[in-house]
DNA sequence: CTCCATTAGTACGATATCGCACTATTAAGT
DNA sequence: ACTTAATAGTGCGATATCGTACTAATGGAG
């Protein structure tokens, strides 16, 4: 690969990175005392997939160590906006479901960023965005077959 | 707004941030032991945009807290990459300069990356992404203007 | 010049995240 | 069935990140 095409690459994985920065600082600093950014990706994660999946599921669903899900999961259950269930199928294993409180926590959540998309609509209208989101999708979908590479 | 358009600005921050997530601890695993992404992602920052700034000037282009950003830079010097000299026209500051180890650390970083880059690009040309681009870097502008919007 | 609000950085305690080790359970091989 | 390897979750100690409070220096008002 050659140094344009290495630098193109990077130049947009750097934007993507700051673009997080800047939308993730944002929201967080928008949602309720004693709730993290990590809260609201995990409770907006089991709306989007569906919920009653396994905790290690999760941790491997945001790349993360099994052990900081299970802190952040406890988070969740202390807030009231998720809850713990036995695996039936599985006597290790739990399953982790959405309390009503944590649907309508995703729903306020997001509402607190509507006049920051408002704001942004000005110069960037929704259908510049739509374009371009079958191209993030599918990337996404590369890296994350690629994660078990080895090189 | 309405919902659909509401609907797909936060697609495309969502799809940014798992982006971003893969990315990130993609990256991270290949890095020295005892470096972080907080470290490469501000030696990264000192090439782009210049070194000799301050730390509290890092700490806002990054929306962190300055008691992080010293953390941080601390750890930067602890492995020689950056050092801190003394700002000649304020006593109280400082100003952050790369070292030559720095400097190469990042080219080893962004070497390591290229073996994913590569496979990506099997399916995603760089030239699809540098299309992207442009609107990705308005985004940033544009989000970066609107941090001190008050609601 | 003096006063004092503001600013740059740090010290310190609290929480988040992570790696390692451990238990309980399951799965696989024989 | 028995033994062993693999898996799901947690306890615990280490580091990262964050918020508050502090010191030193700056800059502006009088």
């Amino acid at each position: 690969m050659d140094k344009e095409q290495t630098a193109t690459y990077f130049s947009f994985f750097t934007e993507i990175g700051i673009l997080d920065q800047l939308v993730s600082a944002g929201l967080e600093a928008r949602l309720p005392a004693g709730l993290l950014m990590s809260h609201f990706t995990v409770i907006n994660h089991l709306v989007r997939v569906g919920d009653g999946g396994t905790p290690l599921a999760l941790a491997r669903a945001f790349q993360v160590p099994k052990t900081t899900m299970t802190h952040t999961l406890a988070g969740l259950v202390k807030h009231g906006l998720a809850e713990m269930r036995p695996n039936p199928k599985d006597k290790r294993s739990k399953q982790v479901w959405l309390t009503e409180e944590g649907r309508s926590f995703r729903k306020v959540a997001i509402a607190t960023a509507i006049p920051v998309f408002e704001r942004v609509s000005r110069k960037i209208p929704a259908e510049r965005l739509a374009e371009v989101l079958p191209l993030l999708q599918e990337l996404r979908e590369l890296l994350d077959e690629d994660r078990d590479a080895k090189d």
